[in-house]
DNA sequence: TAATCTAACAACGA
DNA sequence: CTCGTTGTTAGATT
């Protein structure tokens, strides 16, 4: 599931490639992704103009030129991708497809739950995923101040707040795990045991490695809407490296359950 | 635990006897209450003024003419009152203690589980606890269309959603008996199945309650700084009301557990 | 009596 | 075997 990065470096394509843009056309294959019926999907979406396409959390969020923004979660494995006008969408597996002014084509494609949402502008707060994001980790607004009031008192494992949508919006099982390896944390250290330097670096750690990722253009299996991948993988400290040297001692990266996710640690690093 | 209509009665109480009165000296008999160390808390508070004070859910929000807020909850059965100079508060009941400037004092006494917490001024989106917090019911922008964009598509009772603190905000197991009894709705009700017109009768039943119980200063239990005691329970309609008539139809209000909370409902009129 | 947070677990869905 | 939502149970908290 693309995360900040990826949704950051999507949604920056999108606005290129569709601000100002007519949609002509709308298909549905899948009624399910929609929050409204298909018709009344239909209607609002025909004949309407892209304004700004931005980032929120895990979704990209596209105005439209009336009172309506397009909310775009891409599930597990999704894509948006630009096609050129011949090509055929294969139904069901491209759940949504935008036709716009010139017969260029939006391929929305789900491989398993992803959401097309009709959302108010201006009433994110109304909707029940979006509104209930938490703090931007790239917001002027997130300081390490901030981050540390978040934790303190906090019972559970930092993992648990750092994947949690509704603490920080956009980070998943991908990029955490470099985070957490770069502030020096075991993932199942105390939310509220972190020491003030500990908090610091942890801060840093979020800001260098979303940072990074958006640099490298996103992360596995992500691109944006031209189809460029993303090639962060190609930089993990430790994510997705078990057995491999730890690049700060040489340790060989270990693989462990955190609830219900899988954590890759340096297990001298990190404790 | 107070709830919204109780906490606008209190805050506007509050702001009016405590608006730019100097906080001479603190007492905190119950460290655990507060979000920072006892030392912090005093050195922030000690030597400020208050500013505005108003309500958010179930909060209380004390500005400070720093760069802090006093967020206060009251738990179950608290209360924050005035006393005069020479009143000796009970140690350990009256958790924290403000001695203003012309030697009144502000008790704020917990029974279970109040909070006195420091957050900083514009950074509320921080607080572990108020950052969550949903749509205010009477705010100009929770509409009917919003609210069906928030009930759209959702699998759980729909008394579990009014309770949601993250989802609306303000509203607890008193009011709530009410509104559905306004929006002839059974506690357990889908919330995904109210039709449009269910969902504009629950809006109004909301707002009905929420500005009926500020009316009469709040409900059972609840007071204002000064002491002063709502009198909406008077009004109940089958709130707390088990065995007598529905004020509707007569038939005797029956008590069912949903969830963990207990509802009064009229079992004829609320399907 | 009460409320909120937390863990753990289960079931579900295109 | 990966995600978010929903529901339940249980325990803890001052």
């Amino acid at each position: 599931m693309p995360e900040l990065p990826d949704i950051v470096v999507l949604a920056e394509s999108m606005d290129k490639a569709l601000r100002n843009r007519l949609i002509e056309d709308v298909t549905v294959n899948q009624p399910k992704c929609l929050n409204v019926s298909v018709r009344r999907f239909a209607n609002q979406v025909r004949g309407r103009r892209f304004e700004r396409s931005s980032p929120r959390g895990k979704w990209v969020l596209s105005d439209l030129d009336t009172k309506w923004t397009l909310a775009f979660n891409l599930g597990m494995g999704g894509e948006i991708r630009l096609h050129t006008k011949n090509e055929e969408p294969e139904t069901k597996r491209e759940r949504v497809v935008l036709r716009l002014d010139d017969g260029q084509q939006v391929w929305i494609h789900h491989w398993w739950f992803g959401h097309v949402h009709l959302v108010p502008k201006g009433h994110l707060g109304s909707h029940p995923q979006i509104g209930r994001l938490g703090q931007e980790p790239l917001a002027d607004g997130f300081t390490a101040d901030i981050l540390h009031h978040m934790l303190e008192g906090r019972r559970g494992w930092i993992k648990k707040y750092l994947l949690d949508q509704s603490f920080i919006a956009g980070i998943g099982n991908v990029y955490i795990q470099d985070v957490l390896w770069y502030a020096r944390l075991h993932p199942k250290r105390s939310a509220g045991s972190l020491t003030r330097p500990e908090v610091e670096g942890l801060h840093q750690a979020i800001q260098r490695v979303l940072n990074e990722g958006i640099s490298y253009g996103g992360g596995p299996g992500e691109q944006d809407i031209w189809g460029n991948k993303g090639r962060y993988q190609e930089h993990f400290m430790v994510g997705y490296r078990t057995g491999k040297a730890c690049p700060e001692c040489g340790t060989p990266v270990e693989e462990l359950r955190v609830g219900s996710t899988t954590s890759y640690i340096c297990p001298k690093c990190q404790i």
